[in-house]
DNA sequence: TAGTGGTCTAGACCACCCT
DNA sequence: GGGTGGTCTAGACCACTAC
């Protein structure tokens, strides 16, 4: 593992002390070498070592001690998911520890709906692409996701698009935008008849609903979503460091 | 406003920040002073400016692009609760524009139950404390919270102690343990009778519970939670920087 | 007391946006 | 071109913990 210009510094540094935690350079529960040998190791600055340290703190892969060291968190190998990492099902069902699988079941240019205009700020009945898909787990159904997309932000021709990206992705590669922050709710939700039969389940046990709007830096919304999770199938179990 | 040593300098300059965006010394949508005027203003290193507000950003208060300048968010105002903001529970019944009240409905030593036990890595049949509480907003009851903590862990004689104060408060006044990480569940669930007689709720809508355990920089468990949120009353809605 | 992380500074260079 | 935020460095001092 070598240090290169290009990637920030920081962001190297993260990942070689992720992928020693994760390879078991660095043992749970010991302590990582301190900052001054990192640095002095990777040929950076302190400075670099402890952004990408606070950054591993901040999301609860390590703890840090004063006057003692940086210690590996035993406790959360099995927790990928970080609060606010909600976005990417297919990585969401990976850290769950199954294999993801993607079904699209309608993509389509529609008026939005009420809601719809309301949280992406547009005039009602604006057309928009609409994104309809469905999340297997293990060939499980999981997470039923509809996304809504403002039609006048699509720049490709046609409606030729890769239907499994997540919502990121697609925007940066169709919409030429990048998501500055998103806004979300969450609720629980029954499932009604056809939702039932999309997620295949025979109860009527609740499922969690999270709607979200993304945005990017001139605070323009870019994209709706709502989905369904089934916590049944997906549990959804996160960290969060205190500070 | 002035600096002063004691106080980490970045996290006055956040407060500072903070404030001249409440009062609209910084209005909305407009752009800040830039990170070397704000440190030649306040007499701290940009480095210092720069810390705090990528905080402000992270937090989604502030919008930052590369070459411009740092704009205020100006869709963020009536969003006060981050990932990771669920647990005081007061802050969020304000944040909702609610005023918050509590009443607690039982405080007694009782011997941990399987899953309790389970979460807070002790044997089974060890006791603890549990502390069960009703939020309130304008007298509306919003959530419904056990919270337990072994007893070993509370140092003070007798059991008198202040029954409203957020879990974390509580654990530093009585057991004199710092939290470092939470560990969370999300899920939905449907209120059975008795829950939803102390909610007051006629309809059968399913609940948010939350299942989360706390723990210090050494790894051990502090605290169990669980918790059920209204969400027809209490509206869970969150920002998430992207980056 | 020695070593660790926590804080802060001053200064450099770069990438990017605006005009 | 001039100003902005983005990155990185070297070095200083402090607070805390373990021994």
């Amino acid at each position: 593992m070598q240090i290169e210009r290009p990637r920030p510094i920081t962001e190297q540094v993260n990942t070689i002390i992720r992928q020693r935690i994760r390879d078991r350079t660095y043992l749970p529960g010991k302590r990582l070498p301190s900052e001054s040998d990192l640095a002095l190791e990777l040929g950076v600055s302190r400075a670099s070592v402890r952004t990408a340290l606070a950054r591993l703190a901040a999301d609860g892969l390590v703890l840090r001690k004063q006057g003692d060291g940086t210690y590996v968190n035993e406790r959360v190998h099995d927790v990928d998911a970080r609060f606010g990492g909600l976005w990417d099902f297919s990585r969401l069902i990976e850290a769950n520890g199954y294999h993801p699988a993607i079904q699209t079941l309608t993509a389509e240019r529609r008026p939005a709906t009420p809601q719809e205009a309301e949280w992406l700020a547009m005039a009602p009945d604006m057309t928009v692409l609409s994104l309809v898909r469905l999340f297997l787990a293990d060939g499980r159904p999981a997470i039923y996701a509809t996304n809504v997309i403002p039609a006048a932000l699509f720049k490709v021709e046609g409606d030729r698009f890769d239907g499994s990206l997540p919502i990121q992705r697609f925007l940066r590669n169709y919409c030429r935008e990048e998501i500055a922050f998103a806004v979300s709710n969450i609720e629980a939700a029954i499932a009604d008849e056809s939702l039932r039969q999309v997620l295949r389940r025979e109860s009527d046990a609740p499922l969690l609903k999270l709607i979200e709007t993304f945005y990017n830096k001139d605070n323009h919304p870019l994209a709706f979503g709502l989905s369904y999770y089934d916590h049944t199938v997906l549990r959804l179990r996160m960290v969060q460091a205190w500070g």
